[in-house]
DNA sequence: GTGTGCCCTGACGTTACGAGAGGGTCAACT
DNA sequence: AGTTGACCCTCTCGTAACGTCAGGGCACAC
């Protein structure tokens, strides 16, 4: 019945006090405790524990971790595909510096030296990332950024696909109220904003119906993000706006 | 003429409080400083820095980087076939949880389930190696052990050989001077005692006199080290005590 | 001469634990 | 029944490697 602190630790390699910290922090809780106060630890926190330290020699925080575990609908197999990739990302990196030893060694023995640039070219670039970069210039440092950032660090290839499948289908669904003649503010309209509002919550930021309001406003303010809509239909971007500012209104 | 914080900040992705930092602690100070007390990094400065973001990527403490670094007698190429192996290493790790990961794949959709051990297994393995166990054993916890352990975990298979065969040398010229009747209190086996407690002080610890004495002490009263002597010359290691004592009084 | 940008030195905050102190719990041995 | 030893608990303090201001120089442009 369930496993004490002290085997627990031996098992997965730990110490006792780094599971009292995730019991304290909320990370890692067992799931039952003895009349004693003795922590008891179940399967599905073996599980748990797990994916932390995996994550964790991957080099995520503890925050960073508890939100990717927590991720609503992420069953075993979505974190087994993340991990995947995350291993092979890593390991593709390790094996650029590999690279980038061996030229040292070259120049070193043909009594070369490298440039200061060259010298630091493996480090520094962390992937600027073009998605990350527009979002950075938009939303500069906020919280919902920050939040942004954190769990985009995490997703894989695959999880992009599905992203931008979701994503695709809110639009489609826009665009079929829209030319149905469906007014802005129709309640089927703002279904569609919602699920929007929640998809972005689920992948990206908590976006509470204030924020998504001026997200619409951005939409058509912006011609990057108004262009997005209006390729699909046109006036479709204003149609959006007006659904996600009738939404919002609706859910406050 | 030298390079600032903020352009050295730039140019290897650190932040100016990082190495703010580095100078504080002494791991890295720049070689210079104008009048108006600004740092001025200088190209080995650049070199050093290189290094140490090298060996923290890999998850060493700076103070073990800091020993790695100001280890005598180690030219560039010797960092740079650590680095080499140290990276080559670190790929097998990756590679084996590679293989974890794709095995829990396998599981999950077979629909099995793993046990507590195989689902660690892939963690707690770092490597208990045979050396630093006995040396745990015999020294537990000491602060020469602990030196020696911090040292040593950065050796390369080819430092190793290099360190072999310079212990075999000192035990080739001990069983010289010991077969040619060189008295153990001569100063010709002195001279080779003490070159054994360089050694120690290159690749493993500082070892004052006194340490060395003891030292002698253990090779014979352990039959484990005498046994390391013993076999190339009957009453070596009595000579070796006595040698090692020699010298410790000599320099004392 | 007065911004504007970069630099300085403290000093305090944070993360992820390590290392005890002081004290219960529990199965075993006597 | 008592005690011993191996666990367990909570609480507090310490540490490493910085992040993050605060308060104040320096240097060059306009």
């Amino acid at each position: 019945m369930g496993y004490s602190v002290g085997q627990v630790a031996a098992l997965a390699g730990v110490t006792v006090r780094t599971l009292h910290h995730y019991d304290e922090i909320g990370l890692l809780s067992p799931g039952e405790r003895t009349r004693a106060g003795y922590r008891r630890y179940t399967e599905p926190d073996l599980d748990r524990l797990q994916r932390i330290l995996f994550y964790r020699e991957l080099g995520f925080s503890l925050e960073e971790i508890a939100t990717i575990l927590d991720e609503p609908g992420a069953g075993p197999m979505t974190h087994l595909r993340r991990q995947h990739e995350l291993l092979r990302r890593r390991i593709g990196r390790l094996q650029e510096m590999v690279a980038a030893v061996e030229k040292a060694m070259e120049a070193q023995t043909m009594g070369i030296s490298l440039t200061p640039q060259e010298r630091f070219e493996v480090f520094g670039d962390f992937d600027p990332d073009e998605h990350a970069q527009e979002a950075e210039e938009r939303w500069g440092g906020t919280d919902a950024f920050e939040q942004s950032r954190r769990r985009t660090a995490a997703y894989t290839k695959e999880d992009w696909l599905r992203i931008k499948e979701e994503a695709g289908e809110v639009v489609r669904d826009f665009a079929a109220a829209f030319e149905a003649g469906v007014p802005a503010d129709d309640v089927q309209a703002m279904d569609v904003a919602e699920r929007h509002r929640e998809h972005l919550g689920r992948w990206f930021y908590d976006c509470s119906p204030e924020m998504h309001k001026g997200l619409g406003d951005m939409f058509v303010a912006d011609p990057r993000f108004a262009a997005n809509y209006e390729q699909v239909a046109e006036g479709l971007a204003v149609y959006v706006r007006d659904a996600l500012r009738a939404n919002a209104e609706r859910r406050s």
